[in-house]
DNA sequence: CGATAACTGCGTCAAAAATCACAAAATCAG
DNA sequence: CTGATTTTGTGATTTTTGACGCAGTTATCG
């Protein structure tokens, strides 16, 4: 437990064994049931989740289809940043697509741990880097390739992914109708 | 002088005096004719650039044409960071819009005053909170609005980007074309 | 200041994708 | 195992947006 997190952060930043031990005081492991939420729309995103087992994906509802905005498996951290920074209602959600167990790290002992040991900070701020630098591909994806094009990119990029989410998921994750998705794929 | 950056990190976090000293000995100041090039396609990307007056585009170069990922202004950080943080040759380029003056950070003496100084740390994560959250909500608009929904956001939510920027270099950066965005225009 | 380039608007036409509708297949839960 | 639910595939049609062309206006730069 918490074995996963462990040996991810070793291939980020060595922590001291201090270091790691009052990260591992902020943490609380949990599993969730497929379908669960980890956050609630409307609720204050309160913690940082790392998946050790599973899956998950953040959504918005949009007149009452839900609109993927992310998929995130093990070794992945999950949480809603704006409302994590700001404290205000979230606006989308987050789920388990099936069993998944994580650990979550709570913000106030996080941000206490980020005072307390310069190395978590550190930690902190790298990891922030791996996730801007894959959100903003993500975006840049959605400028530069048409949508067929983004659905080939998946396919190259990340054909793990399309083992593990219905292609009904994935369709609002690349911005494309379920029945063009569905179309793109049987004309490769 | 590097007067904009102090100011501004008084709104993130408050800097002891050594800490405000280490970072400055990382800043070199420079101005940029508009449209000279802070970084180019290819090269890698070793600062990140601060703009105390002016304002610059990152972009794509896709079939001589070039599609504008983001618009920076005064008070903002810009880089590459993919090409920040691998030391890859970096897929687009930075190019100011108008005579612009930055302070540029370079990315070995930033690192090391990362590691000198905590605050300075603390302040670089804090900072990459706000951009994260930044691009994560600029994502979602791809995902939950459509183009004319997309401009329509924009003149809500940041009615001065189009009275500094043309029709034509705002298109690519909400991925509608140029005649679209005219016709959006005119219909509202 | 004057020539050149860039920007904007609008019309037509074509292409791409969304929508609607329905059937088949796969998956899930009891 | 089996009925119910979800997922997927496909066709017909509509809507939206893109591409091209051209004219008028505005900006820019030597």
């Amino acid at each position: 437990m918490i074995r996963t997190l462990n040996s991810y952060i070793q291939t980020i930043t060595p922590l001291s064994d201090n270091s790691w031990k009052l990260l591992q005081s902020c943490i609380t492991e949990r599993s969730y049931k497929k379908a669960e939420l980890l956050l609630k729309e409307g609720q204050v995103c309160q913690s940082i989740f790392f998946i050790e087992e599973g899956a998950c994906k953040s959504f918005h509802n949009l007149d009452g289809k839900e609109i993927n905005t992310a998929f995130h498996f093990e070794n992945d951290f999950v949480t809603n940043i704006q409302s994590l920074t700001s404290q205000q209602p979230a606006s989308s959600s987050i789920k388990a697509l099936e069993k998944t167990t994580v650990d979550i790290l709570n913000k106030n002992k996080l941000l206490a741990a980020y005072s307390a040991s310069h190395e978590i900070e550190s930690f902190g701020r790298k990891v922030l880097e791996l996730l801007l630098t894959r959100q903003t591909l993500h975006t840049e994806s959605f400028k530069l390739l048409a949508p067929k094009q983004r659905f080939d990119h998946l396919v190259a990029t990340q054909p793990d992914l399309l083992q593990r989410v219905s292609l009904t998921q994935v369709a609002s994750y690349l911005g494309i109708s379920r029945e063009s998705l569905s179309r793109f794929r049987s004309a490769r």
